[in-house]
DNA sequence: TTCCACCTTTACCTTAACGATAAGGTTAAT
DNA sequence: ATTAACCTTATCGTTAAGGTAAAGGTGGAA
């Protein structure tokens, strides 16, 4: 068990932040002393890990608190279970169009590349003929 | 030649939207009336399009900035297309790394979803023994 | 027991990306 | 010339995701 400095530092985050997922529910420490103090094993790592990940990839806490519950097992009955399915097929469908949108910008980016490099080229061979050494 | 009312329609955002791409930098009215008018073409549509796209994978409006300019073709001398050359390869490397990301989450959200599905179907077997009919 | 590093809550501050409203000017069809 | 529909700038508000500081309580090593 670890208390909140700690995780922080291995999740490479700021106490701040792991107290504000706390107060948006995103997660719960595993274990609160008497005191108040907060204690988290870590699988709380790697729930951490995983938010980071959503963010970066454009999700809201607010939609992460959505579906961040269906990466881990839980138990619960079948309409639970159908509710859950829902979640991922939708939030399947919004990582696939992601994906797809930052396949497009990669395929343009490149092209571009492609373009400045020749262009490039013939600058220099230009630069050459017309008598200029460097650059 | 459009009014900004119209652009911004045919892009599916706010005028308001457009005047603030505008204050942070993002792109100018093709021209503008002696009586302050915004005039666009519709090139700027593209632009407009390109800038959703990128926010919409997790870019912020600064980040934005710093590439948007990329996907246009632009003359420029040596140096700077080199400079143009680097921007591109950073930015290709993180669209790269939030392909992969997303790749890793879709992957374990199929998997999720099987093992879902799979105590879904269970769960139903378990139900018609016991008597339950529905649900 | 002392002491420092760490913890607690509370509360105010900040930035990004707009939304909403006010007060007034413009355009173009009638 | 009038009028509806659009445009302008200016300003204030809002939400998300924390940062930062204040004032005080804890834990554990010496």
């Amino acid at each position: 068990m670890f208390k909140i400095g700690e995780i922080a530092k291995q999740a490479g985050v700021t106490t701040r932040t792991l107290r504000y997922y706390e107060q948006v529910g995103l997660f719960v420490p595993s274990n609160v002393s008497t005191k108040g103090y907060r204690y988290y094993d870590d699988g709380t790592l790697v729930v951490i890990t995983r938010i980071r990940e959503l963010q970066r990839v454009g999700l809201s806490l607010d939609e992460i608190k959505e579906v961040i519950g269906l990466y881990f097992h839980q138990k619960k009955k079948v309409e639970a279970k159908e509710k859950t399915l829902n979640y991922l097929r939708v939030h399947l469908d919004d990582i696939d169009s992601k994906i797809k949108l930052l396949n497009n910008v990669k395929k343009e980016l490149k092209e571009q590349m492609q373009f400045t490099q020749s262009r490039l080229v013939q600058l220099r061979k230009k630069g050459r003929k017309s008598g200029g050494s460097k650059n």
